[in-house]
This record gives C-alpha cells, sequence and structure tokens, in this order.
DNA sequence: GTGAAAGCGCTAACAA
DNA sequence: TTGTTAGCGCTTTCAC
C-alpha cells in the first residue's frame, strides 16, 4: 500500500494495471473468470495505490449499507452500552458497524435522529423508543429501513422486536418487599415513562394488588426528573424528597441500578440506614451491585442478549420469506443485603 | 408524508410538483432564488411522497460524511462509554454521527475497522489504537481520512490527539501508597499494554525510584489475561494469583476500577481484607468507585471532556489552515478507604 | 477474457 | 426563475 496522498478510485487502479475498470470490477467480484496473469496485475496495482472500495458509490449501485442505527436512551448508561455490545458483535460477523445513538428520552431528537439514519441510507435501525405513536416506526420500516424494536412491546406493530418482561420484573421486586412485610412502597421513576419504566411500576402495582393491598395507599409514585448527564446526583437529591414525602414509606424500588447508587449515596447524606430503616431495590444488576455498600438487592437484565437477538432479527430483515418475530427474556429477581424486614 | 412504500427520490418529487429536479434541488439548498408560489408545490410534494435526502449519493457528489468512526477497546468499558457520549454530544451539534466500535485489544480487528471505516469514506476516525506501529494511521490520514487519537502519546506524529497524563496518573499512586508506607506494589495489567496502561506502570515505576527503592524489589508487575468479555472474572482470579505470587505484597495498583472491582471480590473470597491485609487502588473513577466495599482509592479521569475535545478537534480538520494539536488533561488522585499504612 | 456504456440519486455549472 | 447537462465511483449488462 503507498502513501500516495489522496484517495484513489478503481480508475487509478485500472490505469495502473494497464486494463479497463470493468477488469478490475471483475478482479473484486468474480476474480474467476479474469486471466490469472491479469488478475495478478491488478491485484498488484490494488496495492500499490492503495486502493479501497468507495461504500457509498457501491451503495448508490445497490449493494447495502453495512451500517445499523441504534437508538436508545443513553450509550453511556451500562445497560445499553452492554445492549449495543451484543448489537456490535452479532453484526461484526457479518462485517458490519454500529452507529450508536442518544435520545436522552427526548421526542426531538428521537426524530431527528431517525431521520438522520433514514437520510444515510442505514441498513436498519434498532431503537428503544420513547414515545407511544409509533407512526414514524411504521413508516420508516415501509420506506425500506428495516426496525426492530427493544424494550418495548411490540402491540399489533407489524415490527420484530425485543423485550424483556419488566411487568414481571417489577412484580418480582414487588413480591421480594410484600412477603419481607413492607406496606408502603414508593416507585423512584422518571417525569416521562419509557414503556419499560411504566412496565415495572405496573408490575409493581399488580404484585401489591395480589397482595390485597389498595395501591393507593400502598404506592408511592415519585416522578422526578432522572436522565442522562446526572443521574446519580439527581437520584441522591431524591433521598430528602422521598423522606419529606411520605416518611412511612419503607422500601423504594428504583427505575435502575445506577438511580439506586445515588439513592444510597443520599440516604447516607440523610442518616438513613439501609437496610434497617429503608430498603432499596435496583433494577438491572449491573456488574457493581453486588459490590455496593450494601449490596444492592435487584432485577437483572440480559442486556447483551437483547442486543445480540436484536441484530439477528434486523440482519434476518433482508431475508425474502422474513416474518416478523418477537424475541422475550426473563428478568430474574437477585436479593442481596439493601432489602430487609421493616422496623 | 405519506405512507408510500418504499423509499422516493428526487425524481419522483419533482414529478409531484410537476417541475424538474433540479428546481427540486434549488428548493432544497437555495430556497431564495426560487418563486414562493413553486416553492410552496415543491415543499409540499416532498412533504406528500416522504422524501429524505439520499447521503450516499450527495457524498458521491463531494458532500462530506456526517459519519465519525470511534474505535477503542470496548464501547462496554464504562471509561469509553463516556467518551464516547462526549464525541456524540460534540458530533450532534455539528448534525454528525457516532459510529462506535471495539477492538477488544486485538491487531486484526483493529485493521479489518479502519479498513471498514474508510471503505464507507466517514468524515474521519477517533482512536484509542492498540498496535505501536503507527504506520496505517498516518496513511489513513493522508489518504484523506482525518484521524484524532485519544489515550495515546502523539509523538511525533503528524495527528491530532487527546491525551491523559497518565505516567502522573501511575506516580500519583505510587506516591500515596509509598507515603502510607508500602514498600512492595504490585500492577495488576493486561498482557498486552496499550499506551495508556504501560504509561501508568511506567509513573508507578517512576515514584518508586523517585522515593529511593528499587523497582525490582518494590515493584511487582503482573500481566494476566484482563480484557473485556470477563474482565471482572478475570480480575477476580487475579486474587488467588497475587497472593501466591508474592506474599509480602501489601498493595494492587489496578488498571482499571472495574478490574479493582473484581479484585474486591476475588479477595474477599481468599478472606483477604482490604485495606488491612491489602491496600487497592482503582483507576478512573467511575460512578460506582466510591460506594464500593470498601470505597475505593483511585485517579480520576474525565472521559467524556476527552471524547468532547477529540470530536473538536476532528472537526476541526476540515478547516483549510488545520494545524494537528494536542489537548491533555490531568489525572487526579481520590482518597478513599481501599488504602491504608501496611500492617 | 476484456472493454464500452449505462445509470444509481444527487449537485452545480451553465443555458434558456 | 427554471431546466438541461455532466459527472461523482461503482456494478452490471452486453459487445467485441
Amino acid at each position: 500500500m503507498s502513501d500516495r496522498s489522496r484517495r484513489s478510485g478503481m480508475r487509478e487502479v485500472a490505469r495502473a494495471a494497464g486494463v479497463s475498470v470493468s477488469t478490475v470490477a471483475n478482479v473484486l467480484s468474480r476474480p474467476s473468470i479474469v486471466a490469472p496473469e491479469t488478475r495478478r496485475r491488478v491485484e498488484e496495482a490494488i496495492n500499490r495505490v492503495g486502493y479501497v472500495p468507495h461504500g457509498p458509490a457501491r451503495q448508490l449501485r445497490g449493494v447495502p449499507s453495512p451500517i445499523v442505527g441504534s437508538v436508545t436512551l443513553d450509550l453511556a448508561n451500562p445497560f445499553y452500552a452492554e445492549v449495543n455490545r451484543g448489537i456490535e458483535d452479532r453484526l461484526a460477523a457479518e462485517g458490519c458497524l454500529l452507529l450508536a445513538c442518544s435520545t436522552d428520552l427526548r421526542e426531538d431528537k428521537e426524530t431527528r435522529l431517525l431521520k438522520l439514519l433514514q437520510a444515510q441510507a442505514v441498513r436498519g435501525v434498532i431503537i428503544s423508543p420513547i414515545e407511544v405513536d409509533p407512526t414514524r416506526l411504521l413508516t420508516l420500516s415501509r420506506q425500506g429501513t428495516p426496525v426492530v424494536l427493544i424494550d418495548h412491546p411490540r402491540g399489533d406493530l407489524d415490527l420484530c422486536a425485543v423485550t424483556v418482561d419488566d411487568v414481571l420484573g417489577g412484580q418480582l421486586a414487588g413480591e421480594h418487599l410484600l412477603a419481607l412485610g413492607h406496606r408502603r412502597i414508593a416507585y423512584l421513576g422518571d417525569t416521562v415513562d419509557p414503556a419499560p419504566v411504566a412496565g415495572r411500576r405496573e408490575g409493581l402495582r399488580q404484585a401489591i394488588i395480589a397482595a390485597g393491598l389498595d395501591p393507593a395507599d400502598a404506592l408511592l409514585d415519585l416522578r422526578l426528573r432522572m436522565r442522562p448527564p446526572s443521574l446519580v446526583d439527581a437520584a441522591a437529591a431524591a433521598a430528602r424528597e422521598i423522606l419529606s414525602a411520605s416518611p412511612e414509606v419503607t422500601a423504594v424500588v428504583c427505575l435502575n441500578d445506577t438511580a439506586a447508587l445515588g439513592l444510597l449515596d443520599g440516604l447516607e447524606t440523610e442518616g438513613v440506614r439501609v437496610p434497617q430503616d429503608l430498603s432499596i431495590v435496583g433494577y438491572d444488576d449491573l456488574s457493581f451491585a453486588r459490590r455496593l455498600t450494601p449490596p444492592l438487592t435487584t432485577v437483572r437484565q440480559p442486556p447483551y442478549s437483547v442486543g445480540k437477538a436484536a441484530a439477528e432479527l434486523l440482519l434476518a430483515e433482508s431475508a425474502p420469506d422474513h416474518d416478523h418475530r418477537e424475541i422475550r427474556f426473563q428478568p430474574e429477581l437477585v436479593v442481596r443485603a439493601s432489602t430487609a424486614p421493616p422496623r
């Protein structure tokens, strides 16, 4: 490969090898039909001028883009980072690449990102959508950009989806706390509810009802601004909020482990002991959950597998006989030391 | 926007509006020169057929790609996830997108990724490189794909770079331990040393020398396989290794906080108390470090700022009068409860 | 076995 | 003010 500056195309290769561009093209896509000697010369020329095929030009001729977009709440959120890693690994096996985007729970960003991705004519989009109205996603799919949902119920949409049973997750957390004897439980979530978080709250509510309690009394719904740039700090600040809002609360279920981490900090500052004074449940079971002070009771999800499955479904969309499917994972309760019977 | 299936191009818009393609193009890029009534008709047609410009075709005509590649060790590593978030946010302000890739510390993957990115004719590449030989990166840059290094000394390369002073980071960790009275310190790293990790080890060595000690006695260099899929577990397993290799070791500096997390687990299993029996220092100061059991002494780096600065430098490469620069951040020691004087 | 030519969707220079 | 035209780098017929 030479250091010749700027990029060179097939034309330069053809000139260097003394053949036509179509012969170069043949060497690249159907080497067997080219005379061995010619082929050798062309290959040598390719190395000499440092030729690399030009993706966009190939796309224009109908070769599909190797790029797949991933649209999540926040690519730095460890849960979605693992999802993306699962997507990336599955794509890599196909020579495809991951374009990762964050919405920060903002509809305008989501809209903008989808437009940008469509304009790039990506191979497809894997999205954990914010909004309830899925029209845009259906349109996108119908206009030729396959869409796979993650963390969002497929409903009656004509799309593939990979989900984790969030209602079950909420139930597991709720049942655990109820069994310990808690009768007033708070759910700490954001002001905007993406589908998975809403599902968990619903599961918690169902567990409370199933235990013969009235959610109006037993469930305190906390909706505070908990999002990307400062989730940990926001959760720490929520400690005071929770204590003043309702002193009778004896347990808090958090939207995720990161929020639980912040909340633990905030509670320490307020002099509240966990789990003696207050039980805390997280969500995700991130790698650090088991080594927090105290070790965090949480609900485990398999983010890497979710990502991998989503990529799998997306890649399958190109098949001619493709049927849209939903893959569902089950969450799992992990009991540690942040929960205990109420005082 | 209609639900008309498949994607439509300018031609369909032109037909729908009863004008030529170039008038459509004018409405899009120089609306002012088009007659108001014509413009209205064209805009209406654009919405009606759901037109979205075709990026690859525009690229072929010389419009630069909005896509920037990021090549790091592992996009799910919280440190690089934050770096990527910094990149993404800066790019978003310019309407650009982040293509995130992981090398898993493997040269062959790095090579393959760079080739793929170049083939996509991306706007540029931000890379935390594995290998010492930077020829490929220079070639890439000369062939028209700007390259910005992160976490790698710029040296005499004609490239932009964003770095954190890793030698200083290692020194800070070393000085802290030496001041506590430790005289035999282990450094836990991978078998392959990417530049930043090598720098930290070097800093530690320098601190030891500056204290008048002989690194041959005072520094135990542990090189174990510590990488992506199971870093935490590998570090946990390293506990036994450390204890058997050298019982006189009283402190361990880990390549990052995630490894420290795993090591803490492993040590607990082995019945070793931290910091009473062994002091542990991490690196990065991830959000969970301060709430681990015990709270982790570590060296803080500003990943989000590193990413943001790298994106800034990359975007600046398009300017005609561009000069390659290096931006350097300083790490900071954060003392917590995982370090104490040796017994 | 090799080359000439058309055209993918778009931009920009120029003509009308 | 609008339309015609020539390519960007590539793949793919179809002649030679």
